[in-house]
DNA sequence: TTGAAAGCGCTAACAC
DNA sequence: GTGTTAGCGCTTTCAA
C-alpha cells in the first residue's frame, strides 16, 4: 500500500504538500495540486486511518452499544445508524452487552483507547450500570430510544407520551371503553411516559385505567403471554388491549387466541414500534410507528456535532410517532 | 489518559521495559515487573490501540459485512459473531451494504486503511460484486452462511444438502407424497444444495419433485406469498410445502390461510433457519435449525487463525443442521 | 535484563 | 506556497 511518501516522491513535492492537498485546508498552487492529484491517482494512495487517527486523536469511528443485537427493535436501529454514519464518512463499531456490566465496561474502555469519536447507546433500564460509564468518559454519548430520566444527557427519542395518547385515541375512536395495558419495566422513563399518555387520552373521555388492568412486563414476547394470563386470571374485563411494544403484543395475540378470544372480534389489540414482525403477524398488528430512521439520523448528526464541539441548540431531540392501522383493531362488539 | 511514558517515569524505567511487561514476551526482572505493574495500576494506564496498531499493523478489529442488518437471519449471525470476537479480545466493525456495490467497496477500502485483522462476509448472490473485492484484498476473509461456489475461499456453512434431506425426511415420515418447494435464488450455491438434498430424500422414497412444484424466490416474505400463489395457480397439488427459509415460510403460511388452506390440516409447512420469527408464528413453524452460534464461533476462530497466519487444516468448515418440530407440520390427511 | 533510538504514516507548527 | 521538523504512542532492533 502506497504511503504519502510515495506520492510525494512521485509528484516531486514534500509530504506536507501532499497532506495539504488532501486536507484541502491550506492554499496550494494549482499546478502542484494537479501533479499531486495525479500521483495520488496513479499510486492508488489512500490515507492510513490509524496514522491520521493517532495524530489527530480521532478515529473516524462511532460506536454503538445495545443490550441485544438481534432483538428486532435494536437491529432496526442499528441498520439505520450504520447507514447514517456511513453516509457521513464514519464506520460503526458495534457492541452487544447481553446485560453484562463487564462487557459494557470493556466496550467503553476499548472505544476510548481507540479514540472513538462518539458512542450511541440504547439502554434497558434506568438503573443501568452504564450511567456511571457515561458520566466517567469524555467522549460524546447520545442515548437513543430508551433514555434515562436525566435531562442533561444528549438524547434522541420518540415522543412517548404522544405515542400513548395516540394508542388511546385510536382505541377510543373505535368505541372501546374497557381497556387494559401490558407495559415494559415501569422503572424505565419511556414506559411511564407511554402509560401516562395512554391514560391522558382515556381520561379525556372520562375513562380511568385501573392499576388492575395493567401488567408490567419487559418488552418481551413472554411479557405479552403472561400479561394476558394475568389480566384474564384477575378477571379484568377489557375489549381493547395495548401492549407497549410489538413483540409483547405478538405474545399477547397468540395467548389471547389460545384462550379462545378473537382478535379483533372480541378484543382489539395494538402494539408499538412497527417492526417487521408487526406486519407479518396475522392479524397484522395495528401499531404506533417509531420513526427509527429519523431517530438514527438525528442521533448520528447530534453525536458528530458534539464530537466536533459545535455548539448545539438543543441536545434533547424528540421525534413524533405515527399511527399505523392494520387488522388487529376494530370497532367494539356490542 | 496516561501513556507509557507516564508509567515509565513513575516506575523509573524506560518505556521499552513497560512495553515488555505488557506484551509479556521478553523476560523482565521480577522486581522491575512488579514496580511497573504497580505504576500501571495506579495510573490506570491502558495501551493506546491506534498507536500500537500503527506500529504492528493490526487494529485488533474484525469487520463484518452483510447485505441487510435487520433481516433476522443476519442480525442473529451478527449477534453471535460479535459475542465470539469480543470474547477473543477483538471489536467488531459492522457494515451493511443494502446491495450497493459502492458501499461494499467503501467498506472494504476503509477497513483496509484501518489495518483490519479480518473480515467476515455474508453474501446474497454468487454473482456478487464482492467477489472481486475479496480477491483483490490481502486481509483474510471468511464467508459465512452463504458461500460462493468457489472452493478456495475460507468458509463456514451449515450442511445445506443435509438440511434439505432432513426437511424431506421429516415430511416423508408424516406420510406426505405430494410436495412443493419455495426456494431462494437458484444461482446461489446453498439454494441448489438444499434443493438437491430435498430431492435426494424424496427420491429415496421413489418420489420425484417436479420442476412445476418449485417456485424460485429470494428468501423474503414476499417470496413465500408469491410462491404459494404461483403453485396454486399452476394447479399443483401438494400436501407438504417446504420453504427454504423461515421468513418466506411465514409469507407462505399467511397466504395459504388467506386462500383457505389449513396448516397443518390441509398442508404441512416447514421452513429453515429457526430464527425467532419461527417460534412466534402461529402455528409455530417446524423448521431446520441453522447452528448460528457455532457458525459464528467457528468463523471468528478461523478468521483469527488466518490473520495470525497459523497453518490451518481445513478452511472449509461444515456444521450440521437439526430438525425442530413444532406445529406447522402434521400427518397427511387422508 | 535493560535503555536508546528508529520509525510506523500522518499533521501542524515553524521557517523560508 | 512549500519544505523541514517534531511528535502522536507504541514496538522493536541494537548495544550495553
Amino acid at each position: 500500500m502506497a504511503s504519502m511518501k510515495d506520492v510525494a516522491r512521485m509528484a516531486d513535492v514534500s509530504i506536507s504538500t501532499v497532506s495539504r492537498v488532501i486536507s484541502n485546508t491550506i492554499p496550494v498552487d494549482p499546478g502542484t495540486r494537479r501533479r499531486v492529484e495525479r500521483a495520488i491517482k496513479s499510486t492508488g494512495y489512500k490515507p492510513n486511518l490509524m496514522a491520521r487517527g493517532l495524530r489527530i486523536k480521532s478515529a473516524n469511528l462511532v460506536g454503538m452499544l445495545v443490550p441485544e443485537i438481534r432483538t428486532t427493535s435494536f437491529s432496526t436501529l442499528i441498520e439505520f445508524v450504520e447507514e447514517s454514519v456511513e453516509a457521513l464518512g464514519y464506520n460503526l463499531l458495534l457492541g452487544g452487552t447481553g446485560g453484562d456490566p463487564d462487557r459494557e465496561e470493556r466496550f467503553f474502555e476499548n472505544l476510548t483507547r481507540r479514540h472513538i469519536d462518539g458512542i450511541i447507546v440504547s439502554l434497558v433500564s434506568d438503573r443501568s450500570h452504564l450511567m456511571r460509564l457515561i458520566d466517567r468518559t469524555d467522549v460524546p454519548v447520545v442515548i437513543v430510544d430508551r433514555p434515562f430520566d436525566r435531562k442533561d444527557l444528549p438524547t434522541v427519542v420518540m415522543d412517548n407520551f404522544r405515542a400513548g395518547q395516540m394508542a388511546g385515541e385510536h382505541l377510543l375512536s373505535l368505541g372501546h371503553e374497557k381497556f387494559a395495558c401490558v407495559t415494559g419495566d415501569r422503572d424505565i422513563t419511556i414506559v411511564r411516559a407511554r402509560l401516562d399518555g395512554f391514560r391522558d387520552a382515556l381520561g379525556k373521555s372520562g375513562i380511568a385505567l385501573d392499576e388492575n388492568a395493567i401488567t408490567e412486563g419487559h418488552f418481551q414476547y413472554e411479557s405479552g403471554v403472561k400479561g394476558v394470563d394475568t389480566l384474564l386470571d384477575r378477571g379484568v374485563k377489557f375489549t381493547a388491549l395495548w401492549a407497549q411494544n410489538d413483540i409483547s403484543a405478538i405474545g399477547a395475540l397468540n395467548r389471547l387466541r389460545e384462550r379462545g378470544y378473537r382478535v379483533p372480534g372480541d378484543i382489539s389489540l395494538m402494539g408499538l414500534d412497527n417492526v417487521d414482525d408487526s406486519w407479518m403477524a396475522r392479524p397484522a398488528l395495528t401499531t404506533i410507528a417509531q420513526p427509527y430512521k429519523e431517530i438514527a439520523a438525528a442521533a448520528a448528526e447530534l453525536l458528530l456535532k458534539l464530537s466536533r464541539k459545535e455548539d448545539i441548540e438543543e441536545t434533547r431531540i424528540v421525534l413524533q410517532p405515527s399511527l399505523v392501522i392494520r387488522e388487529s383493531t376494530g370497532p367494539v362488539s356490542s
